[in-house]
RNA sequence: AGAGUGGACUGGGCAGUCGCGGCACAGCAGUGACGAGGAAAGUCCGAGCUCCCCACAGCAGGGUAACGGCUAACGGCCGCCGAGGGUGACCUUAGGGAAAGUGCAACAGAAAGAAACCGCCGCGCUUUGCGGUAAGGAUGGAAAGGCGAGGUAAGAGCUCACCGGCGCGCAGGAGACUGCGCGGCCCUGUAAACCCUACCCGGAGCAACACCGACCGGAAGCAGCAAUGCGCGCUCGCUGGGCGUAUUUCCGACGGGUGGCUUGAGCACGGGGGCAACCCCGCGCCUAGAUAGAUGACUGCCUUCAAAGACAGAACUCGGCUUACAGGUCCACUCUGUUU
RNA sequence: CCGCUCGUGGCGCAGUUGGAUAACGCAGCAGAUUCCGAUUCUGAAGAUCGGGGGUUCGAAUCCCUCCGGGCGGG
């Protein structure tokens, strides 16, 4: 059994845009709502603006690793639809750092508890 | 020792923990081996493959351009010739044709394939006119082959030597071409202007293309009053899978799935041919196939003065070209200086 | 994957059958007019013609290559 799933539709990156709610840190930008999926889903954007493919790449790889370490540890309230947007800072960043900020990011949204 | 030329390679390694992708053990779970590049990039050329059109040929359009070879093919590569540059190693080179034709050459200059402005010389004659003349001046990127001697009224390939160009002959070479001899003195540049000559090219692209007993809708068919159904049997520890036999058909649309998808003009080693590009033979190996896109994080040791830090991510596949690239290694060669 | 098109002062645009001071408008600067502004008039400055290389006597223009932007088709 998968501990996630990955958001590939459009329409879903749209909808966590406009009634999602949303914090901005430099590392990276979090948009959280919740789901009755009773899974928790994912997206990750990177866009064109962060560098070149390699860049890209980076930023999802690293955003994903960090995911995966705070899925494992922290205490989730229920399930949530979450999209990570890179910036271009995250392709400098280490891992733990990334973390950090999305745990961060987590509390403030309610996210965990 | 200093300066330089050409070429080849590398692009950290090992181990542990958590996590990812397809593959094998049938799926889940677990285990195992494998898992981005020299440019994967730009998409500038050339091919394979698939479909469309296909009787053949030509025109139009586009491309290439010394010569010989390599190759599946190429605008690529190798060798060689000519031209240019460098003391040299070596580098650069779109390098066919301008007496097949047309066009253009602004400004300057008298004149830009056609000549007399100044000058020089002769005659008339002293205001100037007529004739000869391309040695000199001036303009220009380019001015009637260059330079020297003879010659002349002054001059002129008018004559001669040398050099350059053209033609012919001989010798060498596979050829481009080179060398020697003879001849007449030879009408600027531009074809990356139109053009001429020789050779090559049908179009589209893996979102090609093929399949789906997977879903939806429609039409007809069979069984059935109707709902509905169009499979069943055997085997294995749960969903499901495998095997065997049997099967109603046609059409449409959107989004899917599967194949295409990695064994190939392949790679490594050894031997042979060739100056080389490359080719032949033997033996061994299998080395990413994702489909929103798989390689990340943390730790330790080694290398390093110190720190893993350049350019950069396969998307049907190959052969090239072009462009980007921190640091490092190796080979061959040249010039200058010093010492022996 | 394939094809087309564009790049010229700070901005918008001419010039693209090769011929030299790269034209024009707006903005900005200086001066005049005004008590001060606006308007108007005058003047000057401002360009690696996207970068590099080549052809040519001569290149914004022709050729090659690289960079960046935009558009279209499947």
């Amino acid at each position: 059994m998968p501990r996630f799933l990955s958001l590939k539709l459009n329409k879903d990156f749209l909808r966590l845009y406009h009634r999602g709610k949303s914090c901005a840190k430099p590392a990276l930008v979090v948009y959280a709502m919740k789901n009755r999926v009773g899974i928790c889903r994912v997206g990750i954007t990177t866009s064109k603006k962060i560098g070149n493919a390699v860049q890209r790449n980076r930023a999802r790889r690293v955003i994903r690793a960090a995911f995966q370490s705070t899925l494992s540890t922290a205490a989730f309230s229920g399930t949530w639809d979450l999209v990570f947007v890179a910036r271009t800072r995250t392709t400098r960043l280490k891992s733990t750092q990334v973390e950090l900020a999305m745990r961060q990011a987590f509390s403030e949204l309610g996210v965990t508890q």
